[in-house]
DNA sequence: GTCTTTATATTATATGCGTCATATAAAAGG
DNA sequence: CCTTTTATATGACGCATATAATATAAAGAC
């Protein structure tokens, strides 16, 4: 049946929007094409109509994923102080909460590993959205009198996935919150970023 | 046909051994149990003799990772200068050879999206390796003077896992190789690691 | 109002995989 | 030397999945 002209881009969107939350969940081996579309509200014949294939479906995802979680830290002023914005990015990021929401955090904890192992092209799609993090780190850092600031927020940002990644992986959950508290506590004395 | 009455036990470990490397290198989700039984020699059929399902043998090989990944630190004398010794470890860590050697190194980096993806058993064998690997790290640490060693060990392995799982993700080499270096400094200079 | 176009649905095909029942052959025991 | 035991092999079943060919029905054009 045909709808109205935007209908296709609409639902491609929320096809997209899907897989983004399902591939951070799940990993992107262990999403189905017909679970996705079965979620967007769709049957999975029609699925060929919007991409190409699966491989094309994850590539696209990636900017998907990205955007929605640059979202949740749309809140931090990037031209407040400092240290309270640096501080502001570390707080959430290593909080239970973001943990805890795996379909809905940054994807780099979840899937760099996923990643390592798929084609260049998805890679490269992965590596422009690890900069795109790393160039907003560094802007406090640079305001912070870091020479380097882009290496030193390359620096930091690893020390977040980290121990997010940690965080969800381990499965006691006293050490799961220690990953977080002890990565968390580390970066606030060596930039000096605590409440005095 | 019947073999000597160590044969079986060896090839188990065998087995086992083939599993950890592959599941370092494609992830549990994309190894097969008839790959590995090919790899290990043998059919797929007799993977039952020695393994209740592929879930076991994948929580088996988790240890088998660790002590592979240990193996290549040996080397390094924990009770020499707690500088050097720690310096060690960051510079194999980082290196772009482990980098480069999925099958070979840590769990930590590949792994951890998987398995906080995974039943509650398998995520505790994996925390344990976390906090063998933090405990060594922790000793260096504490001859430095810090107070809650632990704490600093837990920071410090998240950035040394965040730096190889971002390493391998991203496409561009050059992106690569700054991820692992600039990782590399950063630490480096935090613990006044650097040969002056 | 009829015709054409097209977004989505139905159905089919092929493949890969986990699991297991059964077969085989060689070692160990008598 | 014959029997029993058991490590491994063969083959089959069932399920999930990616892909694609075809069907359907409604929107837009004339």
């Amino acid at each position: 049946m045909r709808y109205s002209s935007e209908h296709k881009a609409k639902t491609r969107e929320r096809v997209l929007k899907e897989a983004a939350k399902e591939i951070r969940a799940k990993g992107p081996g262990n999403v189905a094409v017909a679970g996705v579309m079965a979620r967007a509200g769709l049957t999975h014949g029609g699925f060929y109509a919007h991409f190409a294939s699966k491989d094309a479906l994850v590539k696209e995802a990636i900017g998907t994923m990205f955007a929605d979680a640059r979202a949740r830290t749309d809140k931090i002023d990037p031209d407040g102080d400092p240290r309270a914005v640096l501080r502001a990015y570390v707080d959430f990021y290593l909080s239970p909460a973001h943990r805890d929401s795996r379909d809905r955090g940054c994807p780099l904890p979840t899937l760099s590993g996923d990643f390592a192992r798929s084609q260049p092209e998805t890679r490269k799609r992965f590596g422009a959205g690890v900069e795109a993090i790393a160039s907003r780190l560094a802007e406090p850092l640079a305001q912070l009198g870091y020479a380097d600031a882009k290496a030193e927020s390359r620096a930091l940002l690893a020390q977040l996935v980290g121990g997010v990644a940690l965080a969800r992986a381990v499965g006691d959950p006293g050490l799961s919150d220690a990953m977080l508290a002890d990565t968390r506590e580390s970066i606030l004395r060596r930039y000096e970023l605590e409440v005095r």
